[in-house]
DNA sequence: TATGAATGAGCTTTCATTCAT
DNA sequence: AATGAATGAAAGCTCATTCAT
């Protein structure tokens, strides 16, 4: 029975990260699970559950994946954030589906479950909040707000995913270190 | 006649942008425009074909908002740039539903309608494109891969918007400067 | 469209008055009105909001039938009940669906439509109780418990409904008769 | 295995008798029996068939609690009728669900088991009739139409049910006694 | 024999689209 | 041209029944 919520999560997984929730029927998920769909309410409530499930598979997929280490405390804070991008990145190509639920803004419909869905959603943006906070203590990136400059960052890399979509050819290494590069050293020319 | 047409996308482009194109009934699009859910297929042939046209009248709010004169090439880059940043952001925060829909992902199912809307989506984009190149030709940018550089900063244009939306008491001037000075600096400390 | 409405209801009253609310598909409603599925739902909003007006709408054929008057105080107590009991006996046979729901017990489920529904259905039990009461203040009924009594006619009643509808060959009067007989004198032989 | 179906009986009877019919689910009568739903049908052949068994059983317990001797001949007509009274309503009040399940006129769906069952529901009537014609044979009961009366004694006890449903502080010998009242010297007062 | 996962027909309800007026 | 009642194809979900184990 964990297996068919499994087979079910996968399948769902899928589809809701290539059409979205709304375009996504249960019966769909179903015959691409090869049950009947009746089964699929053997293992969920609703389709919303399956909906909840699937965000909380690919939060943990990504932990997973990255396995982030915020007590790394010793580390140079620039290597950390090379390999959280990195690894953001290379979790993004392998995941897409995952990683498309993650970035996507749908199904907040309900307060409690929009909370919930978000928390697991914002992880990555949390850990470069957290990271750019040290950067700061330890005075290897200038005073700024912590937050926008997150913010900004969690926006390249979502604007990096989009060039790894678009064009296979450049690498998730490249690309870490034209972001890398431009935080240290901007894209002045000399 | 054109008439009825204007008044349906205004309305549509409102309710899509705020609930999506799934959650948005055609029938909602009438009564807030005051007339009969008929009379929308008088002008429309579909839900889907005004959301074509809704797409398009956001693309065009944006242009006339924004008139960003690639042409100017007489000035600055980075003032150019500044500009269209906080035009853009600007734009963003003065028609949320019409910036909401450019940056959204939804309604790509058919592939027609796919590129010919993702074309009218990617006006940033191709924008930031041309200023990097321009920026590079001049010598003011450092050599790089300027369609990557354009999606990075396409990105922090959306996790900026993203901040103007979460904590109101920043200004896009505020957010611009902190762009440009990532852009021409980096963060790295003195 | 109240047109409708009245139709739908007057279909849904003879299909719930002779399967029931469960046994009743709202496509049966719909077909049996010669209307679409869909359109049951113009008029109304469930399956069991048309329950509800079903029942009213019986219960107001009551109320047509036999404008019953309280307040006829200065008559016989017994030529009174007489009428009542013919009226309502007589309604039983003319509007066998209507009865029938009204003395059903079906779709109580929340609490707030039970009790208004049971107050629609109760009235004939009220003005039972009323009558005997006027009754016993006359000292033309003996001394005793007016609920009690009036449960027992009610039931005499119903019981004559039945055999109504299993001897055609009986008359309402006849019927009527052999009740107050029962009631004013008893059934001992002399 | 005729352990399972008593069982079984045992716990659709109560379910049946509180919520009907259809709002009973086969899997909640196999849970409250504390076996699987498919034993439920290895013993047997629908969830009609086993309502049929139910209200046999219904039946049952109703003659098991009842034991009215149709042949005590010799007795006096107006006590026999005042046991039966008492012992139909006290059987009423001690086993509600069985009560309950045999005046109700759920599930007459098929023809043959609408007669088969409306024979067993018909027990009380068959009784009072008899017991009426016994009456008017030796004379002490007017001469009548036997099976009218009995209808109408009939719905007087279910009345009375209700009362003792209703308004618990009565006791059926009370209630039995008000009943003989009206019976052998109508409610006229003297 | 006993299980409970699996099935799928069927239910209520929604809504894009059509069409008679 | 304009209406909005009418349609009917889905959709989500339930549950009596079956069947592999």
């Amino acid at each position: 029975m964990g297996d068919k919520r499994e087979l079910i999560i996968d399948i769902a997984l899928a589809l809701f990260g290539e059409k979205g929730y709304d375009a996504t029927r249960v019966e769909e998920i179903a015959q691409n699970a090869g049950i009947a769909k009746g089964s699929v309410y053997l293992c969920y409530q609703s389709k919303d559950s399956i909906y909840k499930d699937v965000i909380q598979r690919a939060a943990e997929a990504r932990r997973q994946f990255i396995h982030f280490q915020s007590d790394e405390s010793s580390e140079d804070v620039r290597r950390v954030l090379a390999r959280l991008l990195t690894q953001e990145l290379r979790f993004a190509r392998a995941e897409k589906k995952c990683y498309r639920l993650l970035i996507s803004e749908e199904r907040e419909d309900s307060p409690e479950i929009g909370s919930e869905l978000r928390n697991l959603r914002g992880a990555f943006l949390v850990e470069l909040i957290e990271l750019i906070r040290r950067g700061m203590l330890r005075g290897v990136i200038r005073e700024g707000n912590p937050m926008l400059l997150a913010q900004l960052l969690n926006g390249m890399v979502r604007g990096a995913y989009q060039m790894l979509e678009d064009h296979s050819s450049l690498t998730v290494d490249q690309i870490v270190l034209s972001i890398l590069d431009l935080l240290w050293r901007g894209w002045a020319a000399a």
